[in-house]
DNA sequence: CTAGGGTTAG
């Protein structure tokens, strides 16, 4: 008896210092020659010590060998080694047998139970596992509890986990641990962060499981403060020490955006492990800092050994600095390190080598893919685009809809197709996606409803664009943008004014491409109040030291005829570019200001900018408007000689422009003779112009021929070639013309002009009787010309374009001229003395020209007057135009 | 009974 006594105590002793296999074994075989192996005492301790080393088929022959009467210490055991070894079936299935059995569990039996449906997702289980528990009554047990906060939370029930924990009678430290952690990897961080505020509240002090399951929420809460306060709990209460709490640190500093403190934690860590190093390569990642990404990767091969993961961020950063060559290291390493592939790396490759260019070893990865997600057919189709091949992006897709897979196309595939479709203009591709996202209800998506927004825009559908903005729910910053950015790419002003206050009303943020849309904006309705709010806007925001926002300001001020507003911006900007210049250098010819326009250009080339194609024109116009014919040729000449760019249609444009408007008719004639392009309806459209302020007709004539044979897209030139036959009197070519252009239906752009009094714009058509005080304007119109023809005004009857019967009802045309009526209205509405300012969606024709330099000396008004071209200030019978217009 | 790291667009 005494033996037996002494060689149990030894032997329980032997089974629990065990710390190897091969002890356990060697203890295991003294059990059995002893005969003990059929207790339920030893079988009981050996099935726990052989699932501790991992050794669950050793567990269940032990098990296998007690009496068919097995006290319930041998089931718990049995189902707690499957379940730490995460043989969460096996566990199940002899919980199943223990019930089966007359056997009845204990409390004991329950944790492993549920940990093992929690492991398991299976809910249903789960609910089944509870409702014997409450049968039971074992609820109030706390590792019970515990068991069942961790499985519902685990599940995502965290409602359910929550009532759980709320219903305990008994909490520890682990009951509150769970919960926390339940809510922030679930994304619920409000309710993380409420649970942990509540657990500081009471005695208990957290640890390092609390820390590294709430930091999370703190990161992603952005809660700055407090999380430094928590790494300061951290320091004073040396969880710190834990691997996994500093990890934490790090991905919440990185989170932040604080790369620098995140690098003193790491760099204070005293161990790190492979999580360490992803967590800081995948965060220099993701705060675009790719080189950094790498350089520790590289910097650190020898102190960790990197895994699947690691791979995956370093690969990504590859694909960010299109670097070829470091990706295809990382991909042979990780082949012959002989790493699994599961489907996301695959994913990740077909990324990286789209990004870096290599199309190839794309297709090969995806191609070797057994089971290709939605993010593999993304990612290669991505691929396609990003290297510009648009059509086998396109084929791809059909070729995925094609498969018969469980794999849907997402909102991104829709993104990036109908991105496709805008950038072919492919309406009728854009408008099957479009039915596509609206049978599987991605339309609601915020991303894919803006990229719709903008296909139909540029495909010139912008009714239908308006539609989709009408009907949608949520509206983003780039919603609106896009919005306004239809409505100015379609010339619908006055939508594109509506949508923008309407976009001022939300509480929509604007961004900087708001300010780049709606700037360009104000800049062609000439709309200065607007312009200059929007300006006070973009400084509360920020904005202001941006080059293309100050860019953009040069161009509104100076189309708003706010010239030293221009150069006031000019003048802050503390980088400029070769746009800046040259907006300064438009912005100078528009007013006539040609050798102001020449010195910036001077100037410009003294800052070493170096000239683009673009300025010269802008030079070329400059001088153009200020008939600086020589210096404008000049400058033709060293753009081609010195700089050696070609020129281009807008260039000899420009060139007879230049010649045409200092009546050099016969020069301007050689010269397009002489170009080695042919000539389109722009260049004969300048020297028809000029033929009918010199009045040399019968260039005219040759030259509306000329365009007329060139049958141009742009109706303005035909109509210009009507004209000048209408002044010619040869109405039969006249109505050919009219008839051809009805044919095309193609409508000319109406010829309109608005002016702005007391905040608010007013919009006036040639001949419109319907406009406000129509009868005034017509009145004071009639008192000043009876005032003018004292001043020798005889109406230039060349100026209408259609064969009327009657001399009077000509002039009654004339009379009606937009810009007319606008002066007239504003005449009345203003204080005596007042300058106006008045808009023109087309140029000044010559006869409003003379009649407005009139009205300025007789009324005594400086009048500013911004057609298509340029501005015209006219003042005491005079214009700055110096009658080049 | 409780903790941390990876994919596609713009």
């Amino acid at each position: 008896m005494q033996t037996r006594v002494s060689s149990s105590s030894f032997i329980s002793r032997a089974l629990s210092s065990s710390s190897n296999l091969n002890e356990l074994r060697r203890v295991h075989a003294l059990v059995i020659s002893l005969g003990l192996d059929t207790s339920d005492f030893f079988s009981g301790k050996l099935i726990d010590k052989y699932s501790q080393f991992r050794e669950p088929a050793s567990s269940l022959s032990v098990f296998r060998r007690v009496s068919p009467a097995k006290n319930v210490y041998i089931w718990n055991s049995i189902i707690r080694a499957f379940c730490k070894n995460g043989l969460f079936p096996k566990s199940l299935e002899f919980y199943g047998k223990l019930r089966e059995s007359k056997v009845s569990p204990d409390k004991y039996t329950f944790p492993s139970v549920i940990k093992a449906c929690a492991g398991l997702f299976d809910a249903n289980m789960g609910d089944l596992v509870y409702e014997q528990i409450l049968e039971m009554g074992f609820e109030s047990d706390l590792y019970v509890g515990n068991a069942l906060v961790d499985m519902f939370a685990r599940m995502g029930l965290l409602g359910r986990a929550r009532q759980v924990f709320d219903e305990m009678p008994v909490r520890d430290l682990v009951s509150w641990n769970s919960l926390i952690s339940g809510y922030s990897s679930h994304g619920y961080y409000e309710e993380s962060l409420d649970v942990y505020n509540e657990l500081r509240k009471s005695w208990i002090v957290p640890d390092s499981f609390t820390v590294s399951s709430v930091l999370p929420a703190f990161g992603n809460l952005m809660v700055v403060k407090q999380g430094q306060g928590l790494h300061g709990f951290a320091l004073k209460s040396g969880v710190n020490s834990v691997v996994v709490v500093n990890n934490g640190l790090l991905a919440m500093y990185l989170k932040f955006s604080r790369p620098t403190d995140a690098r003193r934690v790491f760099d204070e860590m005293v161990v790190r492990d492979s999580v360490s190093y992803n967590t800081i390569i995948c965060g220099y990642l993701n705060l675009e800092v790719h080189e950094e990404s790498v350089r520790i990767f590289l910097e650190n091969l020898d102190q960790f050994n990197p895994d699947i993961l690691t791979a995956s961020s370093v690969l990504r950063a590859c694909g960010h600095l299109r670097d070829l060559r470091l990706a295809k290291y990382v991909h042979d390493h990780v082949l012959r390190a002989g790493f699994v592939l599961d489907t996301t790396v695959e994913n990740i490759l077909i990324d990286v080598y789209g990004k870096c260019g290599d199309m190839t070893t794309a297709r090969d990865v995806f191609k070797g893919l057994e089971c290709k997600d939605t993010v593999s057919w993304n990612s290669i189709i991505s691929g396609y685009i990003q290297n510009g091949d648009l059509l086998e992006a396109m084929r791809l897709f059909k070729l995925m809809m094609m498969m018969i897979t469980e794999e849907q196309a997402d909102h991104i595939t829709y993104l990036m197709l109908i991105s496709v479709s805008t950038r072919l203009a492919d309406l009728k591709f854009g408008q099957g996606l479009h039915s596509n996202v609206t049978k599987c209800g991605i339309n609601f998506d915020l991303s894919v409803g803006n990229a719709l927004i903008d296909m139909y825009a540029k495909c010139g559908e912008v009714g239908d664009s308006l539609k989709i903005f009408n009907s949608m729910e949520t509206r983003d910053t780039v919603t609106w943008n896009t919005v306004i950015s239809a409505c100015v790419r379609f010339g619908d002003f006055a939508t594109g004014l509506q949508v923008t206050s309407q976009m001022r009303k939300s509480k929509v943020v604007p961004d900087m491409a708001t300010f780049l849309v709606t700037l360009p904006m104000c800049a062609s309705l000439a709309a200065k109040r607007l312009g200059k709010e929007i300006h006070c806007c973009l400084l509360r925001f920020g904005y202001e030291s941006e080059l293309r926002i100050g860019n953009a300001l040069i161009e509104m001020y100076s189309k708003c005829g706010c010239l030293e507003s221009s150069f006031r911006v000019f003048e802050r900007m503390s980088r400029r570019d070769v746009v800046t210049w040259t907006g300064m250098i438009y912005a100078y010819g528009m007013y006539g200001e040609g050798e102001k326009a020449l010195e910036a250009f001077v100037d410009m080339e003294k800052s070493g900018i170096v000239p683009d194609s673009v300025v010269f024109i802008a030079i070329i116009y400059a001088c153009s408007h200020s008939g600086l014919v020589e210096e404008g040729l000049a400058g033709f000449e060293k753009m081609k000689t010195h700089y050696k760019i070609d020129p281009m249609m807008e260039h000899y444009a420009c060139v007879v422009d230049l010649l045409s408007r200092s009546q050099k008719i016969s020069k301007a004639e050689e010269f397009i003779q002489a170009m080695p392009i042919k000539p389109d309806a722009s260049i004969w459209a300048s020297l028809l112009r000029a033929c009918r302020t010199s009045g040399d007709m019968e260039t005219a004539e040759r030259v509306s021929r000329r365009i007329i044979e060139l049958n141009p897209d742009d109706p303005g030139y035909s109509i210009l070639a009507s004209n000048a036959y209408a002044a010619l009197r040869k109405w039969d070519k006249v109505s050919l013309i009219r008839k051809s252009l009805n044919d095309k239906l193609i409508k000319k752009n109406p010829g309109y002009s608005w002016i702005e009094i007391c905040k608010k714009v007013h919009v006036f058509r040639a001949g419109d009787t319907s406009a406000p005080q129509s009868e005034a304007i017509h009145k004071s119109l009639e008192i000043l010309y009876s005032l003018m023809a004292r001043e020798g005004y005889v109406p230039d009857s060349r100026e209408v374009s259609q064969n009327l019967q009657e001399e009077e009802e000509k002039r009654r045309l004339i009379c009606g001229h937009s810009e007319r009526l606008a002066i007239a209205f504003g005449l009345l509405n203003t204080e005596p003395g007042t300058p106006l300012q008045v808009m023109k969606n087309l140029r000044v024709c010559g006869d409003c020209h003379e009649v407005t330099k009139l009205i300025s000396k007789i009324v005594g008004r400086e009048i500013l007057v911004r057609d298509a071209n340029r501005f015209h200030l006219f003042k005491d019978g005079t214009c700055s135009c110096k009658d080049r217009w």
